[in-house]
DNA sequence: CGGGGTTTTGAGATGACTCAAATATGGTGG
DNA sequence: CCACCATATTTGAGTCATCTCAAAACCCCG
């Protein structure tokens, strides 16, 4: 896996949002201090755990899950390279659900401090991660909507679409292919979906050549029929205000 | 319909996340200049809309959805009285779902300007309009992962689990009764389920004597049976850090 | 009282589930 | 480089929860 680009992670990921001047982007990126590698598997905190920092994630994917009483495991939550994992958890004591790599990464921790401090000290940079909560919070909505009263066709589309949509805007979905470290029992406890069933229709779209699964990589060969499918409006991924 | 407390609705909102010095307090009420009127059913913004402001719901029910092409509607948010809707849109330029009123209330709206006056000036207001955003983004998480894989009494349950703990929050469910100000289809749109079968499922919830319904109460009988149906944990409604 | 919206009930259809077995796939050690 | 193992995926068969359509009952509001 490509550890992507060495520095700046978090420089980065802001910059989403908006332009940092070069005092900002200094300011941002003295706080990557540590870099952590990561396996395949390993969890960064579970549930209930102390919430006393949040971190970027420089490699891999990663995910934010729950555990039930009858042993089903609910996905909230899929982390993308350059993503920030655990900023939502700021006003908490405790972690709300656990988060674990999908697969060998990297991450970088800061603690929750750094971010009182942007409040104390940085208007921007406050803007900026305020932006950042709240486009995590609007892909929880659109997939809340999504989730509901949709069959099983439409709720794969659309995972996919937004995992498109996402890895395009970082630059690592250059065509119509992608790769998503998920087998089907993640696709499943993400779309609430059996994985037997999401089985059955990945096959269906295979044979209807709207997209092929093969390994841990998507091609999407017909992408209006899947983006008709998910009943996906792009809005979330333009209409971002570079924060006033 | 009871105009809560004439004022400093935002002021009680924060105070939820942290205490205020009186100084913020003044700061917070002085924004609540206008103070708007609504009806039922009356919506207060439309997706796609410009977002330039936010505002508190001092009194009444609200509901942000969203309309789709084959005629369903999916509502993402339930407003209750004293919260704030549409912090969460600041960083964009337009709103990202509808907002209408359930009943006649009244709203106060401020102009996302002011967020941008507390970033700058008061690292306090900063953390507590923080700390708002995330709860509520908490709130969105927690229906995540109970709207998908789980039966339509487990979905009914927790609803009716949130909105009790929600209003007890606020006083405003006093025993194990509550208004709530939903049609069936309401629950249905929020629920991802048919209005016929929320209808099936009160009414077997009924006859369980587990919980009652009439007009726009809800009487709860049997609280411990609805939580563990609800696989309801109250961690939402407590850890909530006094913002650092 | 009458009428529109809401809720209830019935009946039949179906999408998604479970369990179970067969097959494919990738990773590892010999 | 191959054989083997564990894990992931596919397929089959039967079941069940929830859906749709439709009609009846209910209930508030005027």
């Amino acid at each position: 896996m490509a550890m992507e680009t060495g520095k700046d992670c978090i420089v980065r990921h802001f910059s989403r949002y908006g332009s940092l001047s070069e005092i900002e982007r200094k300011r941002l990126s003295a706080l990557e201090e540590s870099r952590i590698p990561t396996e395949k598997g390993e969890p960064l905190w579970l549930e209930g755990d102390e919430a006393r920092h949040f971190c970027t994630l420089s490699a891999g994917w990663a995910y934010a899950y729950r555990h039930f009483a009858d042993g089903t495991r609910h996905i909230l939550e899929l982390f993308l390279p350059g993503d920030v994992i655990g900023l939502q958890e700021f006003p908490f004591q405790r972690r709300l659900s656990s988060v674990a790599m999908l697969e060998a990464g990297e991450v970088r921790p800061f603690s929750h401090h750094h971010l009182l401090d942007f409040f104390r000290d940085s208007s921007r940079l406050t803007a900026l991660s305020f932006a950042a909560a709240s486009y995590r919070q609007a892909l929880l909505g659109a997939r809340v909507v999504h989730l509901s009263r949709r069959s099983a066709r439409q709720r794969i589309a659309y995972l996919l679409f937004e995992l498109f949509s996402r890895l395009k805007r970082t630059g690592e979905a250059l065509d119509d292919r992608f790769r998503v470290p998920l087998s089907q029992q993640h696709f499943a406890d993400t779309l609430g979906l059996s994985s037997v069933h999401v089985s059955r229709t990945l096959t269906v779209f295979r044979e209807e050549r709207v997209l092929e699964r093969s390994r841990d990589w998507i091609h999407i060969l017909d992408p209006s029929a899947l983006a008709r499918e998910a009943g996906v409006s792009e809005s979330l991924h333009e209409g971002l205000v570079d924060s006033h």
